[in-house]
DNA sequence: ATCTAATTTAGAATTATTCTTATTTGATAA
DNA sequence: TTATCAAATAAGAATAATTCTAAATTAGAT
């Protein structure tokens, strides 16, 4: 917490009651969150908090490179507060996203008609699987 | 075009001339359009066509596995009649979304605690880069 | 304590997508 | 060929996520 505020401190943020909440909803959280759902969190302590500032405070983070934006569901767009590149697992049943912490870099070149026209910058593996929950629930 | 017609005659799909237009718009089409895209682009030929048209056709299609959609862009939904499995690299630029044709999945070991957790079904990866066309306008 | 630019808020606006309903039509079979 | 009818179309309303607006409030600097 303190670590928070010192470290938005320094950096031309200006840390409302709100953004504390939102920022320490987000801290260490590996949910994946929509911004509904910040909101409903964030709004049990501040229930008079808007939308308008979840999203401006997302938009924010965005700029300062300290969220990221993950795209893989259509309906609404998720945060990761886990700036550290790594890639996605996704229950196909229950839409659950987890972290996968490996970088597979260097076995993902590029056929040669690609490496032609384009500059590679990064790259990010979406897997799909079904989690142990819902493997449960279907008896496999 | 013959073998549009045969295709979908067989597969309880009512041939009208507004999904005729839009199979023949997705046909090879590797632009990963969006429904507005379809839409602008058949409403040269059926000036009346409806957006409930499009949406319905690439649901429908949708449904019958005829099309796939890409889950890179979180303003608007493209999709590609391209089912073959495949990846894409983006750029970052432009947003143009490429085809990636190659198959990964054998350098795409899991980490164990991801396998305890999931049985994988598939993969997907975005690169991203820049394309020849915006390295040249940024002068790279 | 004062000041001011940044933030918050409520609600309106926007935009992509879905839904509704009356009308039309493709495909089948008489 | 024509009649039939389930399915598709069109226009516009509804929905839902996100963005915008403008007035009131406030964090942080002086
Ligand atoms: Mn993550
Ligand atoms: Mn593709
Ligand atoms: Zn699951
Ligand atoms: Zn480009």
């Amino acid at each position: 917490m303190k670590k928070i505020i010192a470290k938005y401190r320094k950096r031309d943020f200006k840390l409302t009651p709100q953004r504390l909440a939102i920022l320490k909803y987000l801290d260490g959280n590996t949910s994946h969150p929509t911004a509904d759902d910040i909101f409903t969190n964030i709004k049990k302590a501040y229930p008079t908090v808007s939308f308008a500032t979840v999203y401006n405070t997302l938009q924010a983070l965005k700029e300062k490179g300290e969220i990221l934006e993950v795209t893989i569901d259509y309906e609404k767009r998720h945060y990761d507060p886990n700036i550290a590149p790594h890639h996605h697992i996704i229950c196909t049943e229950c839409n659950k996203i987890s972290d996968v912490f490996k970088d597979y870099s260097d076995s993902l070149m590029l056929p040669n008609e690609i490496l032609k026209e384009f500059k590679t910058i990064r790259n990010h593996i979406d897997f799909y699987g079904i989690c142990k929950e819902c493997q449960k629930e279907r008896g496999d």
